[in-house]
DNA sequence: CGGCCTCTAACAAACGTTCGGTCGATGCCG
DNA sequence: CGGCATCGACCGAACGTTTGTTAGAGGCCG
């Protein structure tokens, strides 16, 4: 996957010939395929934004109160950082590497699904359940927290995916000062 | 600053002639004071890391407390990543732009700084006043998140860095549970 | 004059991309 | 069933440009 070498090299560093023999292909094959080196980042961009965008929506619905829809969101978000770990870390390392108008399409998507986030946890203010100081900041501290779960977590460690989900919601119901949250998080589990 | 560009652009985005285009200079008057490329990011790095250290070690031991040591640390943390925007982003997304022992240097002084902070939270739970199920997650949680602040943090925004710094030491003390959160983040300040 | 500092010019290597040719599989026709 | 055209997928070489880096000459300032 061209996403693994950009992940480890990043766009720049990473030449197209190092991608075709990742493919075990010859560097001018790839143009058969891809119109061009910057497409194919884009193209990669526009997948994992679409997927997150959807699969928290997806997540969401299926709960009704407002702890329930946050923890929801949180535990989606953290399960799709740590399966599709490189999709995630490059869509957050290399939104500079894209160009003019491939960027700013990824931005507008990124900016929706940030609002979508900070929706939940207004909902939650509203009714009094969460108790927050300033609902911007927690808002881009929680998803600053959840996305940087890409940088460092490895399949390989001590806690899986759904683990990982399952501690970063209940640190997420505490930064928002859920009183019930200490035996929730594992509680709301959506599967 | 050469930071400035390789936040902006990343190490391999940028060309030695951006470089000292930036300066005013030709590219090749550049190595009349820098060896190699690779040498300026690797300076820059070791830079950022020691002071990271100095910093972190400094904020620490004019408190006494486990609660007002851990404040005193995120408050440094975030302020560090706010007025050292640039270096600090750098120095998380360019890790892998470098050369073998060059990266080696960084990451030994990243895991000791990673060591100091998980020590604060170690030492919080051994009195009892902290609460944390996982400290070794709780503590990556807590770094990913402050470091994110070099993210999106600007300053022209509505909240300055120390105003930031005082929000994260808050959240921060909710994710360990101290009770006595509430009012004690501004309290706390340093300077 | 002498020591910093910067310039210009050039280098080989690597870059993204293009293009004509090749090869095997497939489909049609007699 | 055999022969031939067609097609998608890939190769290999080449392109013009840009890359990091080096070398030597020249200018400013003491």
């Amino acid at each position: 996957m061209a996403t693994a070498l950009f992940r480890s090299r990043g766009y720049h560093g990473t030449p197209v010939r190092a991608l075709a023999s990742n493919l075990k292909m010859e560097a001018g094959s790839l143009y058969y395929h891809f119109p061009s080196k910057q497409q194919l980042l884009f193209d990669g961009f526009e997948q994992t934004m679409d997927e997150l965008l959807a699969g928290l929506r997806d997540a969401v619905e299926r709960e009704s109160t407002a702890p329930r829809r946050l923890c929801a969101a949180v535990r989606f978000h953290v399960r799709y950082h740590t399966e599709h770990q490189s999709e995630a870390f490059v869509s957050h390392t290399e939104i500079r590497a894209l160009t003019g108008r491939n960027r700013a399409a990824i931005l507008e998507k990124r900016d929706e699904y940030e609002a979508m986030f900070r929706a939940l946890i207004d909902a939650g203010v509203a009714t009094g359940e969460f108790d927050v100081p300033d609902t911007g900041l927690t808002n881009i501290a929680i998803l600053t927290m959840c996305s940087g779960v890409a940088d460092w977590f490895s399949p390989k460690g001590r806690l899986d995916g759904a683990a990982v989900a399952d501690r970063y919601a209940e640190l997420v119901l505490r930064m928002v000062r859920y009183s019930g949250a200490a035996g929730r998080a594992r509680g709301t589990r959506a599967r």
